[in-house]
Formats: structure tokens, C-alpha cells, sequence
DNA sequence: TTGTATGCGTTATCAT
DNA sequence: ATGATAACGCATACAA
């Protein structure tokens, strides 16, 4: 390992001062260098082999120039779009993107932005976490600003982007209740929040718009049965063995459909013949189920965008702890 | 925003010189520094608020203490597992880990290498990709040692760390033979590649053992039909509508999985009933397919556990660029 | 247009 | 056991 090239190196190379290479090496053409000098000074340090040390340029201009994404590990999926947007997006404003899962050893998300201390970076997104006074304090304990990104929480304490899931649950539903289906399953966890909430009144709201009324019956809170045969929604089972009859479901989430599109099989329903069925996330394994499944997705693009133009103006001046919220929409397969 | 705290700022509180308190902070505790002064002044820094300067730290020391990881990001799930472990061996070795998603703009999994030379970090994990001299030259011009996962290239240029795909392949096709399942079929992709040859040599190689000969009509290399209706194989539709009878099925990968199973419920066969069918990667989803699928499973905790540190040992002292192969294991569900 | 000199915050070396 | 100080490599204010 032979030492490092620096400016010192070019410099005497080029019989020329340290500063006027720092200049003729900037990103953007320096005002007061000449091209001829410019462009010779970068052709030597091209030669040197030399790269700049970040260290220094960091601890000099007091800017890593990064952004710290931290993501749920614990839940695999829905989040990669948001982090490839957000990948792109940061590096068009010439930042870089370090993501960082949150391990359950971690101490959770506020656990996970303590640890940035040890990371170079400039400001966090939290993505998939209700925003909690800890993320707020563990950010605020480095200094770093914080957005966060799908916190469903009614009032943000922090600079928030988040997907209307009203009106996503809205829109399964009436697309549901547009082919005529009348009898609509809602199939979601046995989870509470406000996400969940959300997307319920959607489905109400949707009901209420066409006139018809919810059968509360048909609202499922349902046990993962991911880990144990017969992997189907015992809730739902027991409802169709009832001979509950349905013609329509939305899922909570697509992650839900698995379980529930077996526990329509097992009952001898076709999909979408006897029951229409939507998913929401539209997950990229949303095509691998049988049929595919039509679901909503989430604005992914502009969820990631939009956090990282917010987390740079955050680092100059304060951004208002407000929500932005973006739209959902409708992606029709097979399944309904 | 004020003025960050400094270790001047902690000793003049303290009334200690600046080496004093660095060596109070110190991670481990410094043998050079009473236990009383030690605790009084990290309460001080407490106090204070102070947090180490990274970039100073770096410049000084010439490490970052941190790794990064090349992912492939148009490849989505399988990685995941492997970036889990990494993190938390990375983070066992007091490292930390950075995640980079490769982009198609970004020039490949070489482009995003270059790209790190704005990333504070010590040595690359390079995920899923065939090293090649591109990539081990975008690494040396930064100076940074790396480590292959997943590469399947039979000579590896790196110190890489993969699967045993055959004998995965072989497994994967025991467990048929040993339900007395007969004419297997090979459902595959179309693309050419390593561990497609070395999947389907365990194929073969299973059937050799058992003395039962290989019909090659039934190595299907399929067009993805993710993205158009039926969104099944139209060449396992066709070779089934031919009349050719199979009772097992080996999917290169999991993701195989969705259109071949709707293809053989569209042919009006039953998994696992008339034709058992295993996997490959077991990813997330897998649970989710209806059956839930059997699957080889790649030993992801140990893939990133080895990676990391054969990257941290590459720091320091040079690593052969030599193939560690790891295990798969069956996971059994109910798809066969 | 270019060169010189300073300081960013830390750790390590050398005194004491 | 502690303190003073040099050096890490860069960007910039200021001088030329």
C-alpha cells in the first residue's frame, strides 16, 4: 500500500500552487482558472491516479455531502422502489444515498439513527415508521434533520411525505363496486393503526358514494398464517363455511392476497369469476400470484423524490412539520 | 445552528488538554488515563453534547470503519437476506455497512464502484454479479479491496464467496425422486449463465444416481411472461397441451414459480397432487404461492457473514482470489 | 490568474 | 497520568 496522491502531489507535478489545482480540479469549472491550466492540471491528476480524500474535504467544508436512509428491515419489499427514487433523485442533486435497515438489535428506528453517529452524513429519511418524539430526539442529538417518509400519524411532528390512503382504499373500492360487485370483503391484519384506519373509510367511503351499505361482518381482522399449514385465513374460512357469500375482497395489503386467494380456492370460489379480488402496495410479486393480482400502487417515485429534495432544503433552512401527501393509483392485472 | 462541540470544548470544561479527553473517549478504555478522570470527562462530553467529527477522525486515522455493498437493484429480494446479515457481522466487527443499489444509468455494477470514490468506505461487497476486470479495476483506481458474492464465474478473479448451485440443483431434484416422482421437468429462463449450467448439472446429476435417464424435451428454457396475459410458460404450456406427462418440476429459481404453477393449473393439473414442484432462493414470498412452495434455501446469514469478513481481513492484508463455497439446505413446504 | 498560509477536529508522538 | 503539538488533505481568504 504506497502512499496516497494529494493536491500536494499534483501540484508539485504540475509546478503549480495547491490552490490552483484544488480550483482546476472543482466540479464545476472555477471562475479563476484558466481552461489551458484547468485542463492540464486534470489530465496530471488523472495520471497520478489521483482521487480526492473525503476526509479532508469533509472536515474542510463541514458536508459530507450524504443522505441516510433508514429502512424496515423486518419487512421486506414494499420500501425498495422508494429507495431506488430516492437513490436517483439524491444523486442528481449530487448527494449520495447510504441505507441502513433497522434491526430489531438495533433499538428500532431511533436505535438505528443514534448509530449514525458513526456514519458521514447530512440529514436522515425514516421511511415506514410512525415518527415517534425518539426519532425525533435521536436525530436532533446529532444535528442532522430528519423526514420522514409513510407516517400515517394524524399530526407529523417532523417534515412528512406520505400516500392518502384514503383515498387508496377508496379507489380499490370502487373499482370493485364498478364491476358490479356488491358484496365486498375487506381482509386485513389483526394490527391496529392509522394506516389501516385509512384505508378502511376509503372503503367505506366508497360504499357510501354507490349507496350501499357496509356489512361490518365482512370487515376481517386476520391471524398471519404465513408460518403454518393450511395457510389460509382461518377468519375467512370460517366466514365463507358459514356460506357468507362474497363476490368482491380488498386486501389490506398484498402480502394479505397469498393466504386469502387460498382460502377462496379451498372454498371452491374462482378468482375473478366468483370473487373479485385487489391487493394494495402492488409489490413486484403482485404478478406471480395466480391470477395476477390488480392492486394499488403507491406513488413510489415521488415518495423518494420528494424526501430527498425536502431532506436537502432541510439542512440549510428549517422545512415546516407538515404533511405532503401523494397519490395512489389503480394497476389492473387479472385478479379484478 | 451553532457551533459544533469540540474536543476544545470538552477540555476546557474539563480543565484537561485535549489529548487527555481523546483518550478518555476512546472506545476502549485507554491505559494511559485514570478511571476517575475517564468517567468525569465522558460526563462532560455528555453534557455537552459532544460528537466525534468523523471526517476528522478519518483524516487522521485513514480509516472509515465502513464497508459497502454493491446490490443488484433490478434484481429485487433475493439480496436482501445476505445485506441483513452483513450488517449485523459489519456492525459485530464495529463497522458499518453502506448499501448501494446499482442503477442501470450508473454505468453497472463497475459504474457504481467508481462512483464510491464520494463514499467514505474502507472495502466493497460486490452482490450477484460476475467480477469482472471492470470491476476489479474500478476497485483498484480507488484503492479499495473487494470481496464477490454470488459469482459464479469459474474462475474468480476476486475472493469470492458462493453457493454450491449443483449441489443445490441435485438436492432439489433428490427430494422429487425420493416422493418416486419420474418424469421431472426443468423449468428455466431463458438466459444463459453459470449457475443455470450448474443447477441443471445437479439436475442431471441426481438422476444419474437414481439410474434414471434424463428426457431432455423436458429442460424447458422459458420467456418471462410477467409483464402480458396468460402470464403463463407458453413452452410448458405446449409441451403439456402435447400430451407429455410430468409428476415433478424444478424451477431454476422462485420466481419460476408463479407462471409455471398457473400453467399447469391451466392444464388442469393439481400441485402437489399430480406434479410436485421445487424452487429456488426460497425468498419471502415463497409462502406465499398457492401451495406454498418447496425451495432450496442459499445460506444467506453465512454468505454475509463470510463476505464481511473477508472484506475487513482485505484491509489490512491481501486475501486470495479464491472460491469459499457455502451450502443450500431444502425447505420444505407443502409444493412438493 | 495564481500562490501562500490558515484552520477544520482528531489521534499519536513526545515530553513532562 | 497528563499536556503540548504535529500532522492528516483539503478549500478558501488574502496577497501578489
Amino acid at each position: 500500500m504506497t502512499r496516497r496522491v494529494t493536491l500536494m502531489d499534483v501540484s508539485k507535478q504540475a509546478g503549480v500552487g495547491v490552490a490552483t489545482v484544488s480550483r482546476a480540479l472543482a466540479a464545476e469549472p472555477h471562475r479563476d482558472v484558466s481552461p489551458a491550466t484547468r485542463e492540464r492540471i486534470r489530465r496530471i491528476a488523472d495520471d497520478l491516479g489521483y482521487r480526492p480524500s473525503l476526509a479532508a474535504r469533509a472536515l474542510r467544508t463541514g458536508e459530507y455531502r450524504a443522505l441516510s436512509v433508514i429502512v424496515p428491515d423486518f419487512e421486506w419489499g414494499w420500501w425498495e422502489p422508494v429507495v431506488r427514487s430516492a437513490y436517483n433523485a439524491a444523486e442528481e442533486h449530487g448527494y449520495h444515498l447510504l441505507v441502513h435497515p433497522v434491526g430489531e438489535r438495533r433499538g428500532g428506528a431511533a436505535g438505528t439513527i443514534s448509530a449514525l453517529s458513526n456514519v458521514p452524513t447530512d440529514g436522515v429519511i425514516v421511511l415506514g415508521f410512525s415518527a415517534s418524539r425518539e426519532v425525533q430526539n435521536a436525530a436532533a442529538a446529532l444535528r442532522l434533520p430528519v423526514v420522514s417518509v409513510d407516517d400515517t400519524e394524524a399530526n407529523p411532528i417532523l417534515p412528512t411525505v406520505s400516500v392518502d390512503n384514503r383515498a387508496g382504499g377508496r379507489m380499490a373500492t370502487e373499482h370493485l363496486l364498478s364491476q358490479g360487485r356488491q358484496r365486498l370483503a375487506y381482509v386485513g391484519n389483526t394490527w391496529a393503526g392509522n394506516f389501516v384506519d385509512q384505508r378502511i373509510q376509503g372503503f367505506r367511503d366508497a360504499h357510501d358514494s354507490a349507496g350501499i351499505e357496509v356489512n361490518d361482518r365482512l370487515i376481517l381482522r386476520c391471524e398471519n398464517p404465513w408460518d403454518d399449514p393450511p395457510f389460509t385465513f382461518k377468519e375467512l374460512d370460517e366466514l365463507l363455511a358459514d356460506g357468507v357469500r362474497i363476490d368482491g375482497m380488498f386486501c389490506e395489503y398484498d402480502r394479505m392476497a397469498g393466504p386469502a386467494l387460498r382460502s377462496l380456492r379451498r372454498a371452491g370460489l374462482t378468482v375473478p369469476g366468483d370473487v373479485a379480488v385487489v391487493g394494495y402496495d402492488d409489490e413486484e410479486w403482485a404478478k406471480l400470484t395466480d391470477p395476477p393480482l390488480t392492486t394499488i400502487r403507491q406513488p413510489y417515485e415521488e415518495l423518494g423524490a420528494l424526501a430527498v429534495s425536502l431532506a436537502i432544503q432541510a439542512q440549510t433552512r428549517p422545512v415546516a412539520a407538515e404533511r405532503r401527501t401523494v397519490v395512489p393509483t389503480l394497476r389492473k392485472r387479472q385478479s379484478a
